[in-house]
DNA sequence: CGGAATCCTACGTGATACTG
DNA sequence: CAGTATCACGTAGGATTCCG
C-alpha cells in the first residue's frame, strides 16, 4: 500500500454491472421533492396542506401532488382518504418508506461529513478554471 | 408500540430543517451517468474513452465530459494530462471520491434489498389506478 | 485521442385556473 | 381541502461537427 494512504479501497466493491434497478430509486432521491416529503412524513402523519407548507422552498400543489402520487406507487407512503367534508387526506410512511428514511439519514450524514471539503474545492477549482461554464 | 410493529421508528431521525446542503449531492447522484462512472472509476484508473466504452447504455461525449468535469470540480475525480501525442487522460477516484464509491454501495445495497418489493408495488398499483398517468 | 462548440428535443417543474 | 387540467419555460441530455 502506498504511503500515505488511508485505507479506503473499493477494489471488489462492485460484483458486475448491477446497476440496472438502481435508477428507479436513484431518480427519487433526485428528483427536487421527494426526499424532503419523506423527511417531513418522518416525523409524523400528514394532511396534504400540512406536508405543503411545512415543506421549505414552497411546492406547488401539483408537484406535491406528483410525489406522493409516486412514493405511494413505489409503497414508501400510504394515503388515506377520509369521506368527509371538507375532504380528509392523510400521507404516512409504510414500512419501506421508514427504510427509506434510514437511508437518507445514511445520506444527509455523508453530506454533512463532507460538505465543507466539497465546497471548499469547488472555489478552489473555480478559480484555477475560470469561464469553464461547468456547474 | 402496536401489535405488529416491527421497530423501525423514524420519530428523532432528523433534526431540523438541515437539508441545505444536501442538494449538490442528490444532484451528483440523481443525474444520469455521474453513478455509473463512479462505480467504474471504482475498480481502477481510466482512460476518457476507456470510460466511455464502460458505461452501459453509450454515454456521449459531451456528457461524458460534463460528468467527469463536475466529479473533478467536486473533489471525487482526479483528471491527469499525459502531454503525449495523441494526448492521454486518466480519471481516478479521489480519496472523497472513494468515500463517495462506498456511500453508493450502500443506496445499491438498499436498492437490490427492496427493488422487487417496490416493483411489485407497482404492478399492483397500476392495476388499482389505470390511466393515471404516473410514472 | 480528448475534447469544445453548436443545435435540437424531451421532460421536469412552476403558475394559474377550475372542480367535487 | 384536496386535488385536476392547461399552458409555459428552463435545462439536462443527445447528435453532430470541428479542433490541437
Amino acid at each position: 500500500m502506498s504511503p500515505g494512504h488511508t485505507g479506503v479501497t473499493t477494489a471488489g466493491l462492485f460484483d458486475s454491472r448491477e446497476e440496472c434497478g438502481i435508477r428507479d430509486v436513484l431518480d427519487r432521491l433526485g428528483d427536487k421533492w421527494s426526499v424532503q416529503v419523506v423527511v417531513e412524513l418522518s416525523r409524523g402523519v400528514r394532511r396534504f396542506r400540512e406536508l405543503q407548507r411545512a415543506l421549505p422552498g414552497g411546492i406547488s400543489q401539483r408537484m406535491l401532488t406528483l410525489t406522493v402520487r409516486r412514493l405511494e406507487r413505489d409503497g414508501m407512503v400510504s394515503r388515506t382518504v377520509h369521506p368527509t367534508v371538507p375532504p380528509r387526506v392523510d400521507y404516512e410512511l409504510t414500512e419501506t418508506g421508514r427504510s427509506l428514511a434510514h437511508l437518507i439519514r445514511t445520506l444527509t450524514d455523508w453530506s454533512l461529513r463532507h460538505h465543507d471539503e466539497i465546497t471548499d474545492h469547488r472555489v478552489h477549482w473555480d478559480a484555477a478554471n475560470p469561464g469553464s461554464g461547468i456547474r
